[in-house]
DNA sequence: CGAAGTCTGTGCGCTATCGTACGTAATGCC
DNA sequence: GGCATTACGTACGATAGCGCACAGACTTCG
């Protein structure tokens, strides 16, 4: 699963449930300076963590140093609740959800990480545990750094420590933003936001989910799922079959979802942008 | 609204809207041990705030020298959502809920500051921005501190950082086990927990509420409210009239609320207890 | 090719909560 | 003392979502 610096390993066989999405030259940000520049122009063309991009070179090289290049499969459980963070990771096409449950509740999702972020962020705050479980949502590339590595670095740079904890704060915001979603907004609506805001993590139209595992996440009963996804898609806004999840109209979907999808975007803009 | 020193109200006729509840030697912190003893057994044992009280003497002075002693009225509101912190608010008896609100949608209280924590933490994450509102809940004194001042206090000590940072971490449970509170247990049960937790913070347990505000906090109608408040109080673990709420039988209540509390109470114990 | 598993669609009764509206009692104020 | 205001109680139809159950379609694998 290393990322030996050799070349990048296509796609090592992700095995069982997945077979991937395009992306290449995972590498690429270890070997020479590369991308910076066009870097912004658009998230399509960075296939990189944008929290690690972000830093100044000196950071990032460190940070990578420590870093190996992980493959995450769908529904990997990569933190459970409660348990130590051993190691952090940084998305790079893949994304992660974080789920949230209270005894024997069943859970739902209150936040997502995409390239635009981390787990483990918590680490920061000097706290090694984790209240939310981390489940792989979109399979793919991700840089995985052991706990104390990464707060050794944290320790080192204060850029990082900056860095972090500004995305800290985005988290906070997606957490609370989720609890008020959550309580009032319906199904459908939901459903639209869930699947605009993979498709920003997924960097790609198309995705693969199962209403089972889209109830879970929202926190409702599959048929509920089953519902709302069948009148997106008699609305032409997605199309999907046996988990195979395709985005058809995304303005469309914009309209559908509810308001907190924008909010969010504005915080992401606002703060990571 | 100062503090000015002179000597404990005593239940200043509870009478309007507000004017406050039962607490004494308010500045007890500045000038002398004071009173203490008598009101709760378990209570006014700490008449200061939490965090502040376990910081090494010298930064807990060198940050008092900062501060202001307020009085908190209830419903007022300290920080409007997506405006800049300007001041920082540790709570001493009165205490503060969180509320989160997207767009046009009613909002819900998503975590509850008392004598345990602060107000305007995220300015440890280096943003000055807040995703919520923030209102008083339970009238009472608090030292407030200017956000500048707060800043410059946190780059000198280490050791306030990591307070500060080790209760964002705890607030960021809140927010997540409030999503789930939200959407999966029953209004009655809801209810219940957040008796307890302001109990907690009131320091008493007699305080000021109306189903109307309730409603606001738990998101639902005040005649959800009104209800889960009835049923409460045919169980006998309730009393109310006009919004004066007295807690009869805690044990009871605690049976009776969703497992959120005892979710919550673990982490305060572990983290900042 | 067939069996077993996975994923989606539909149906039905049930419950919590909603929206709204109106009634009553305590309290504050002039 | 009378009147407006605030706070709480009750009622009733509407509905979103739940739990459960079962059926059909596609996929995998032996």
């Amino acid at each position: 699963m290393l990322c030996s610096g050799e070349e990048g390993i296509r796609q090592a066989a992700a095995g069982k449930p997945r077979e991937l999405t395009s992306r290449e030259g995972l590498c690429a940000l270890t070997d020479g300076r590369g991308s910076a520049g066009q870097a912004q122009s658009q998230r399509l063309k960075t296939p990189q963590n944008q929290l690690i991009a972000g830093l100044p070179a000196k950071t990032r090289n460190s940070l990578l140093g420590l870093a190996d290049s992980v493959e995450l499969t769908l529904s990997q459980v990569l933190c459970e609740a409660d348990l130590p963070t051993r190691h952090v990771y940084f998305p790079v096409d893949s994304f992660i959800s974080l789920v949230a449950a209270v005894q024997d509740s069943p859970g739902v999702e209150v936040g997502m990480i995409g390239a635009e972020g981390m787990l483990g962020a918590s680490l920061a705050l000097g706290v090694a545990a984790n209240p939310l479980r981390a489940v792989v949502q979109g399979p793919g590339m991700a840089w995985r750094i052991k706990a104390q590595d990464f707060r050794a670095e944290l320790k080192r740079s204060t850029t990082l420590q900056n860095a972090v904890r500004r995305y800290l704060y985005v988290l906070m915001c997606q957490h609370a933003t989720s609890a008020v979603c959550l309580r009032f907004h319906p199904i459908g609506q939901r459903l639209a936001r869930w699947l605009l805001m993979s498709q920003d993590r997924a960097h790609s139209t198309r995705f693969h989910i199962t209403h089972e595992f889209l109830a879970y996440m929202l926190g409702v009963r599959r048929v509920g799922i089953t519902n709302a996804a069948t009148a997106l898609q008699r609305l032409g806004l997605i199309d999907y079959q046996r988990g195979e999840i395709h985005v058809v109209d995304r303005a469309g979907l914009e309209t559908s979802a509810c308001a907190c999808y924008k909010a969010e975007r504005k915080i992401y803009a606002d703060l990571l942008g």
